[in-house]
DNA sequence: CAAGATTTTTGACAATCGTCAAGATAATCT
DNA sequence: AGATTATCTTGACGATTGTCAAAAATCTTG
């Protein structure tokens, strides 16, 4: 019914409140309701890794999930708010990753050492994942209704790498010599490049930012 | 014909020879192929600039040209050869793009304010080319076709920054202080977030970015 | 268990896609 | 000028797209 699936769609917007008593049916109801939007933003995130946004359509990510095609309408309004929760999602995997090094290394060479292994590591094995933060960005640059969730992203990785520098800094009683901006400018556009190569067959790539990378931090924090 | 349409595109491929006499008729042929070629991939850089790569279509870019679609099969092969021929195309209009103040500036401040307007004019002027170019560079890791290209391209732009790093510092005696894989990434990913800020209408977006790089390029050159 | 609400499947729709071939038009050559 | 290429238009093809509604299946509730 479309009153209820409207009704719905409002309430994951707004954040349930907690709780008078009597909601919690409701709750529980809209609880299910999102999760399985999860549930098929995740599906649609691995076709969006593996064919890229032009070629990503509805029902080859069914597919991938255990459902057919016309269950995607039932859950999203059109194609744009699909995609729109594949970025949400996609953030909250994504931002913390090197928040465990950063917090436990208890030296520079420690926290240099892990850093740049995690580094390597994330571009081996999510190189399909990142490929498709690239390009949903980009996409992000035509359509305007990713634009504020791809901002917030960016924001976010901008402060991951802000707090990695910071803690390698203070470790050496400093301060990071460039502003967060340009050090996540930099992070990113090397990540970039060392995708790009590494998706090329180029086996140099993942060595290559780690040295480079092991180069810069040292100068700029 | 099948036959004489193949061995033109075998002839643009591989650049024509000067020149027994007798090829002269044979290459004014090519060269107006090849020149028409180069028309419709402006048409198409028009239409991908506007639409992105995921909504553009052949029938839109030959709406964009004095054409009709059925034509761009017979320059191009696929929509694949078209995109190729776009990108390279596109090399040339740009990569240039900052030699004449860089040769010009007799001082590192004038070259640094040369820089820094010319920097402003062309996110407010060419946008939308280069949204088309994150664009491009985004589907080339999922498009195996458009890898050697971009890869290509994006080695001219790292050379065209080094250029003008190399000659801010040697203004001042001095050599850069970074790679210049590095420092392409630090304006490069300042100059993408710079665009995904200006294209969303933050007024502060060139004035950041141009305050940015008027800081940093001091410090690294 | 029966009635109602929710969830999922199925199939259809109009539109659009890349590709291609046949024929019309324009240019070139003998 | 007529004959021969070269270029361009037209229309069609099968496939695929996002969307949607009706029916089937499942779950919830009385």
């Amino acid at each position: 019914m479309r009153k209820q699936f409207a009704e719905r769609q409002r309430k994951i917007e707004t954040p349930s409140r907690l709780s008078k008593p009597s909601d919690r049916i409701e709750r529980s109801r809209v609880d299910k309701f999102s999760a399985r939007r999860i549930e098929l933003a995740e599906a649609a995130l691995e076709t969006l890794a593996e064919l890229g946004y032009a070629r990503t359509s509805l029902r080859e990510i069914a597919q991938k999930s255990e459902f057919t095609h016309g269950v995607l309408h039932y859950y999203f309004t059109d194609k744009v708010d699909l995609i729109c929760c594949c970025v949400r999602h996609y953030k909250a995997k994504c931002v913390t990753r090197y928040d465990r090094i950063t917090s436990a290394a208890q030296s520079r060479d420690e926290l240099l050492k892990g850093f740049l292994e995690k580094l390597g590591e994330t571009v081996r094995d999510e190189a399909q994942m990142h490929r498709l933060w690239y390009d949903l960005r980009s996409q992000s640059l035509f359509e305007e209704a990713f634009r504020d969730d791809v901002t917030e992203i960016d924001k976010s990785l901008e402060d991951m790498v802000w707090r990695i520098a910071s803690r390698f800094a203070s470790l050496g009683g400093r301060q990071p010599a460039v502003s967060p901006g340009a050090l996540y400018a930099l992070f990113d556009g090397l990540f970039q490049r060392c995708l790009l190569r590494h998706l090329s067959g180029d086996r140099r790539a993942i060595a290559d930012l780690q040295e480079e990378v092991g180069r810069l931090l040292p100068t700029v924090a």
